[in-house]
DNA sequence: GATCCGTGGAA
DNA sequence: TTTCCAAGGAT
């Protein structure tokens, strides 16, 4: 069954997937008539203002639903509306986001906003290619929208879309590659409901996070058990076909602690990489270094601020303090080293000084606050 | 197409 | 502790 149905679909091919016109319309059916009675009460469902579905889209991509929602309401009565948000300041957006994790969303999100209030008047295209142009919004994002916002009839797949189908047909294509991506999206094209297919596809969410949910499902109980040929068969959990990541790579990195009677120095990430935009203490790859020569080494990479004022800094390793922090594909290991310093001039860095007690007003990432609370000032992380 | 980009919860 | 993962997108 699966072969044909992807020999079907990779194929080109547009046939249904051996269903009559009755089961397609019983399984919409059973699908919304569930949605109906037991969808979930969620912030973001209270109307179908495209703003509110963009930021909420967003701000759910690889995140939890619980997760979000304070986020979701905290930003919401800082930004109302998309010209709000379009004309805030850069550095209060991030701040928004801080301990969201993926920043560069925010940026993309406030750029996206920008292109609705400038290229489109305000008022948010409506369809599904348009949407794909704007900042951070990808083929998932604007499927979401425009069957949400503006009732088209375009799938919105996700990681639950990709989980639920590929149980229900049984399909073992693996979902981490791109290209399997299209496969769904013709399946998906000819059950969604063109009368209510934002309801649809919150639907198929709501299920793949409760009786299709990635672990412990109860697939028995579920709406669509009868389609759903994983149970009937009895191979639930060989789905969805998944390739594992690589490994995540160790970085050892000197964290400078250079404190002066003007506050601690922290300087501004890069705006694109790891944790861009945001605010730390300077940072030395040692994972280059010469083990026997680092500490001298690590000096010359201090020449970087020396070389803005005539201060010589001595940094304290001896019992220096070991902070890990882990990403999705890398593992930081964090050794602080401190040193004091006379204030000096920072205006040509992105750097400034920060007494501790203004930390809170920067947006600060978590591996941050964790070198915080190691070195006893303040955060709760 | 492969890799990069955060965080917190759960087993 | 380790691993997986939760409403993806950009490069």
């Amino acid at each position: 069954m699966q072969d044909r149905l992807h020999e079907q679909l990779v194929g080109g091919e547009l046939m249904a997937p051996n269903w009559s016109k009755a089961k397609v319309t019983a399984f919409r059916r059973a699908l919304l008539g569930w949605y109906d009675q037991e969808k979930r009460d969620l912030p973001w469902r209270r109307d179908h203002d495209p703003y509110h579905i963009l930021l909420s889209e967003t701000m759910l991509q690889q995140t939890q639903v619980a997760t979000v929602i304070p986020y979701y309401e905290h930003f919401l009565q800082l930004f109302p509306t998309v010209q709000a948000l379009a004309q805030a300041p850069e550095d209060q957006v991030m701040k928004a986001w801080e301990g969201l994790g993926y920043y560069s969303r925010a940026r993309h999100l406030q750029q996206a906003a920008k292109q609705v209030v400038q290229d489109y008047g305000g008022q948010f295209p409506r369809t599904a290619a348009e949407l794909r142009q704007l900042s951070g919004i990808g083929p998932y994002t604007a499927g979401a929208i425009a069957s949400i916002a503006f009732n088209q009839p375009e799938p919105a797949i996700d990681g639950n879309a990709f989980r639920v189908f590929s149980r229900l047909f049984k399909i073992d294509a693996d979902i981490a590659k791109p290209q399997t991506r299209q496969l769904f999206d013709q399946l998906i094209r000819q059950l969604i409901d063109p009368k209510r297919p934002g309801d649809f596809n919150q639907a198929i969410m709501d299920l793949g996070s409760s009786y299709m949910r990635a672990k412990d499902p109860d697939p028995a109980h579920s709406p669509l058990a009868a389609f759903d040929q994983s149970y009937l068969s009895d191979t639930v959990m060989d789905y969805p076909v998944k390739s594992k990541k690589k490994p995540k790579k160790v970085v050892p990195y000197f964290a400078l602690v250079i404190h002066s009677p003007q506050g601690y120095l922290l300087v501004r990430r890069p705006r694109t990489g790891m944790l861009a935009d945001l605010w730390m203490f300077p940072l030395v790859d040692r994972s280059e270094l010469d083990a026997a020569l680092e500490v001298d080494q690590l000096v010359e990479a201090a020449d970087r601020f020396e070389a803005l004022a005539d201060v010589h800094l001595t940094f304290e390793v001896t019992g220096a303090k070991l902070v890990r922090h882990t990403f999705t594909h890398q593992q930081w290991q964090l050794t602080l080293v401190q040193a004091d310093s006379p204030a000096f001039d920072l205006a040509v860095l992105p750097a400034k000084w920060v007494k501790a007690a203004d930390f809170g007003r920067l947006a600060l990432p978590t591996v941050q606050k964790k070198l915080l609370k190691a070195l006893g000032l303040g955060g709760t992380k």
